[in-house]
DNA sequence: TTGTACGCGTTATCAG
DNA sequence: CTGATAACGCGTACAA
């Protein structure tokens, strides 16, 4: 039933090296043969068997895409992304969603190194632990295989990364705000990851540029949980402390806040100025929509894919790529 | 550098079919040679060449996942539960979005059969196609390996099917709305698959159980657009059509029934009842929050791999299993 | 319980 | 331009 090179090679009077010479379209191989050859294999209908061929190029062209969670709105885009841009270049694409647990994204990720990927692409900040001791599993596969970062940054041999200048995001906008006259600004955050620092930092930095002093309630950790968000924000209101508006690290906590507006009846953007970020699907949806800063998955995936091809063949590629967000400015701001 | 069965069988003392054995589990090892071959593969950090053994055993555990778009809401959930109870069995899962057009989906099912997976999964109704000759490249496929359809169904042999009883939830739903009081219903849907016609011939049925006549402005096809759905609504309440309820086939849909409402400073649910489906992210994040209906994806999903499961190990399967939607009650409904 | 030897289907090298 | 043949690394009958 299913034919190897041998049956081609037969049927066609021919030795299975010049089938193997016309399947990779080596040029030595007269027109009138290769034209045999090609019929058929067409009719007997062949297709090369891709484990032997595995085996002796030792690739299966083949990227292992690894990220906490593929459901999560940014990841799952990022996804998509990824496998667009390497099936562009004809690299299949093997998931693992491995969670937020170290030990089990270790496990995987030697998983993928024991299935001979070519390159493994880690999705989302959190690859990176902010113990650098515990990044050192990374910089052990980068050993055998190019390591690709969307997002996240590891210092290493072989090891790669493409990110969105975050921390200027986060500043760009809060000094949009601030400029404007809104300095009662609560920053709600999803995580403690490098990343999330480096917002939270950029948040920071816009206070200390204008010499506003930062109440240490106006920074708080919600995880990606809109009702903490919704809830702190109510007890910040509760408390009568004067806010005016909400700048977030993800658009969920942004809906947190936009929940929060509409339960107390604040207008926004008038009593509440709000700014999520990601410009997820959620940005469009909620009402009024939210402003919200675009991280630029698509150009970073696209970036991160161009770059590891640029490895495969040799050229010389950065190590890090920064990619500028930008705002996106909706309804839940007037600025 | 790289490891293969020789040096371990070297290094041991012992022949590599010995260690090959100790590898797969065979029983047939003394515990002493076992420990000996344990310690040499740990100390050299020896890992099977899955190409070789892919070509012995002509399968590398694998499974294609092919979606549309593996950056919707409804598919990345699929796409999720899948790799992950997929990988629970020891599989790992190559992604494949292929987009609506039919040739490409041709020319990707091709490919990763050309890539030997052990099964394809086709996620979400977009690729059933209406007019069944344009099927036959599924029945075509499902002679070399299973074909697993989530949420969509073709009659074949080695094709196997899950799917969420779509007319019945829409039927529910609209029926519950009806005996509720609520008769002028428009029905917003995204597209004209098998899928989608069996939710509208739910939303017809309610109708024509309570003997009611539906008029034909209350049905409309608004594609995967919330702004449509928003525009349609806009027009009926210009020109004075009366309804209360809208009920959709898609939570993007409920979101362009939201903003509507919201533009018009319409109540929901008092001056009009939505209800969503799919039960996503979305279904939360609005304001109020949607009444949606749960297709249940992770259900769906378990059951898909599990029948996938029970082929490779010959045991007797369904070819049709179903499942029934939930209805969540959100604050866009008052039943 | 262990070892030998072959088959799996390619690609690549080298000789012609 | 073409053919013979050696890897590639593993699993497994079969022999011992």
């Amino acid at each position: 039933m299913l034919m190897n090179i041998y049956d081609v090679s037969k049927k066609a009077g021919v030795s299975i090296a010049t089938v193997s010479r016309v399947i990779n379209g080596n040029t030595n191989v007269s027109e009138k043969t290769k034209e045999k050859v090609l019929s058929v294999i067409k009719e007997i209908g062949y297709t090369p068997n891709v484990f032997a061929r595995g085996l002796g190029l030792n690739t299966m062209k083949t990227i292992g895409i690894m990220c906490t969670d593929s459901s999560d709105l940014y990841l799952a885009n990022a996804v998509y992304y990824l496998e667009r841009e390497l099936r562009a270049n004809d690299y299949d694409s093997i998931l693992c969603c491995t969670g937020t647990d170290l030990e089990t994204k270790k496990k995987y990720l030697e998983l993928l190194l024991s299935k001979r990927v070519d390159a493994i692409i880690l999705v989302g900040s959190k690859f990176v632990e902010s113990n650098d001791n515990d990044n050192s599993y990374i910089k052990e596969a980068a050993k055998k295989v190019p390591i690709m970062l969307v997002n996240g940054h590891v210092d290493g041999e072989n090891i790669y990364t493409t990110l969105c200048n975050d921390e200027d995001a986060i500043y760009s906008v809060t000094d949009t705000l601030i400029k404007s006259g809104i300095t009662d600004i609560v920053y709600l955050y999803t995580s403690n990851s490098h990343s999330g620092l480096n917002k939270l930092s950029g948040f920071r930095k816009a206070h200390f540029m204008h010499n506003l002093l930062l109440r240490p309630e106006y920074t708080k950790l919600c995880n990606k949980d809109y009702r903490r968000a919704k809830e702190y924000l109510t007890e910040l209101y509760e408390k009568k402390v004067p806010f005016n508006a909400v700048v977030t690290s993800d658009d969920y906590l942004a809906v947190g806040a936009l929940k929060f507006a509409y339960e107390f009846g604040l207008n926004v953007p008038g009593d509440l100025s709000i700014v999520g970020y990601n410009n997820s699907i959620l940005a469009e949806c909620t009402e009024p929509a939210l402003t919200s800063i675009d991280s630029r998955v698509e150009s970073l995936c696209i970036t991160t894919v161009k770059t590891l091809m640029g490895i495969f063949n040799g050229s010389d590629v950065p190590n890090k790529t920064y990619i500028t967000a930008n705002i996106i400015k909706r309804n839940t701001t007037s600025f």
